[in-house]
DNA sequence: CCAGTTTGCAACCGATCGGTTCAGAACTTT
DNA sequence: AAAGTTCTGAACCGATCGGTTGCAAACTGG
């Protein structure tokens, strides 16, 4: 057995130089020898270690996912709907507008649409995006038995609404919008969630 | 003086493929040789009708805003703020899954993030939109004026709301969403904005 | 110090990128 | 029919794409 050179790189910190330039310029917007530049990896070590640039690509949105987007997680994870919501929506709000972070998010601004070559990333992000929507609305499920949504609410339709918010803000903010204007909208949308609370939906 | 031999192309009909082209793979994802096998042209004969690739697809936007966003300045002359935003969000639903059009909206599937090479068209695509939200700002303002939004409301942040729905509901039409489940999400956004019309905002 | 292992670096691969050049075909005018 | 104009088709341009190969450098265990 034996050591081999060192690597000149740390695997981690590669792997969040991805996300970075993924998240700015998106997918196609992205070439290998940008990510070799700003990860500190050589071509042949970045396809030894992290596979082709499709394989990396689901590695940096599950990085993504694990390190960016823990506040949705956290916000599930609040006593009732409406707090769950006002929460994840104001601190999207932030989350999608931190300056030492780009604008926007990696879950949609990564590939919205792409050549047919590159299907399978558009895709792969859809679903990526759905399984946040099923959570949220697992999370509202609940809270109907729990009590603190009425009987006859429609969870799917209200999770939808939320994360079409959550979406057009991420929108909003890659065009440039701030933390205030982004959380002036999940104010509005939250005065129609808490109709949801006493009323029929 | 001397006619020249004639095209083998229409003019707008090949806008209108090349609008479908960039709609469905957006600006990156398409290729020039995509292009003229879509739009019927040759390489030569696009570069002197339509200019650059850059230059073409800023004529695209043009078109797909004539022809495709025709809806959003109908329900701008609409008489109250209420059918205003009614009537956009729900043709909004229809029009980003019409069956024979691509899904979502190529204002913003066309180039939400891109290298920084591409940079210009990511922006002119977020002014293009600023533009339509300060449409609808106005039109909010006037209906202040009018009457029909209390005198304390906000047009520009309920303006910035109904955008931020209207861009969910295009990323979530890009997933593969049905209108019926945009308009639901419309609905929704609609009871919030209902109570702005009573409510200070 | 040497054998074995793993990395870094650079050169290379075919393919495709956006964009141009050029000869000849197809038209109109005289 | 000849001259003039405009378009088509294909070949071509340098650059870059994602991905690979080969070799020397740098480490470990014996």
């Amino acid at each position: 057995m034996a050591g081999g050179r060192p690597r000149t790189f740390d695997m981690d910190d590669a792997l969040d130089r991805a996300v970075e330039v993924f998240w700015r310029q998106g997918y196609e917007g992205t070439s290998i020898s940008e990510l070799t530049a700003a990860m500190g990896v050589n071509k042949p070590s970045l396809y030894a270690v992290f596979g082709t640039k499709e394989e990396l690509f689901q590695q940096v949105v599950q990085r993504y996912a694990e390190r960016e987007l823990a506040y949705f997680r956290e916000a599930l994870a609040l006593p009732t709907a409406l707090e769950v919501v006002c929460d994840y929506l104001n601190r999207n709000a932030v989350a999608l507008t931190r300056p030492d972070r780009p604008p926007g998010c990696l879950s949609i601004q990564g590939g919205l649409s792409a050549s047919p070559a590159n299907n399978t990333v558009t895709q792969f992000l859809a679903t990526s995006r759905l399984t946040g929507e099923r959570a949220l609305a697992a999370r509202l499920t609940r809270a109907r038995t729990d009590g603190d949504l009425p009987a006859d609410a429609a969870p799917a339709a209200l999770a939808r609404f939320v994360m079409v918010v959550s979406e057009g803000q991420a929108v909003h903010a890659a065009a440039g919008a701030t933390a205030y204007e982004l959380q002036q909208s999940a104010a509005i949308a939250l005065k129609a969630f808490e109709q949801a609370l006493t009323t029929a939906n």
